[in-house]
DNA sequence: ACAACTTGTTACTGGCGAGTAAGATAGCCA
DNA sequence: TGGCTATCTTACTCGCCAGTAACAAGTTGT
């Protein structure tokens, strides 16, 4: 037993912070925004709801606060993987294994950052496409160089293989893992 | 001015549930589930609440008959591309602009269909996912007999060409049509 | 011209949940 | 030790909005 429900442990504000991050995440993780109630992720996190609220001022920024964790989170595990070779080719494979490891993280992230309810709010609606924006800018580069398309067709066409990694990811994580990882090599 | 906020034109049933559906379904469309106010709906419609409760029990059902107009209208639009033409290429082809124009149409239903809030209503998912389903399905067979490929490798790789025309189009549409259609092309 | 029904309206309730005082307890430092 | 500050709690308020009761006004058939 972790916590018992009497009087919450006193912690210095950095911790506490993360834990409170932790708390809901692990919420908004499988409620959504609209179905979590503050309450909740403060008693989650062994603790009541105004100290919640002296760490966020609102509930739409505690939401943005875990979003952009996860944004970061895609687009650093991207970013590395469009630098883990000089080969085209496998860059390209390891990027979308890098998106793969990601939606398959146990927390399950993935669901704020690409089925957020809560896309009503520009904030979040910005979030999302931005994500989609820097990695398909980056993947539209090694397209274009590869086949020489016009910069407008290139964009185009990696805006659609992000949409097909996310979409085969989604359908791939449903399965109990029929197919190992051979997706990028269908291309 | 079509609605002075008098007394509401008597309808029958049947034209004024078309007539709120229609209402709904704008607002919806814009607002999302959860800022919808079913005041709103009613208002737009030229009539007050109670009157859309006397046609739907609930938001949810509401929302679910509007959200089911749309998938049949996917469902439809896929259907009948899919059996445009005996040659294959331009069957996917043909396909892939029903999609387009599906999310190209003027009443923006598709954000209901691919962007729903209230993806955490098993209903809504389930609808949502059965659309990528049918499609994806039909497309694997199309793939299999073409290339060969066992069944879940090609379902697999139906579901990537789904996503692929979605996140495409949705680029698409956010640019003043810098590229005409020749995306199905690209393949 | 009067029941019986159908379509509308005004005006309420009831609950849920974000956000907020006001106060208790614990560490920290003179 | 006694105050100063940071952390946490209990116990509210307050607005919003889905859903409803009760009543008004057209329509229809006889």
């Amino acid at each position: 037993m972790t916590t018992t429900p009497g009087r919450a442990a006193r912690l210095p504000r950095g911790e506490r912070r993360e834990s409170l991050l932790r708390a809901a995440r692990e919420v908004f993780v499988d409620s959504g925004y609209h179905s979590a109630a503050m309450d909740d992720i403060a008693r989650r996190a062994g603790v009541t709801k105004p100290v919640l609220y002296q760490h966020f001022s609102s509930k739409q920024e505690l939401y943005l606060a875990v979003l952009d964790e996860g944004v970061e989170d895609v687009l650093a595990a991207v970013g590395k993987g469009l630098q883990s070779s000089p080969d085209n080719r496998s860059r390209v494979a390891a990027t979308m294994d890098a998106y793969l490891g990601f939606m398959a993280r146990d927390d399950g992230v993935y669901r704020l950052v690409f089925e957020s309810d809560l896309v009503n709010l520009p904030a979040v609606r910005d979030r999302m496409e931005s994500v989609n924006a820097e990695c398909a800018q980056l993947v539209s580069q090694v397209i274009a160089e590869d086949t020489g398309l016009s910069a407008e067709e290139s964009t185009l066409l990696a805006f659609g293989l992000i949409g097909l990694a996310q979409t085969a990811a989604r359908q791939w994580l449903r399965n109990p893992q029929t197919i190992a990882r051979p997706d990028a090599g269908s291309l």
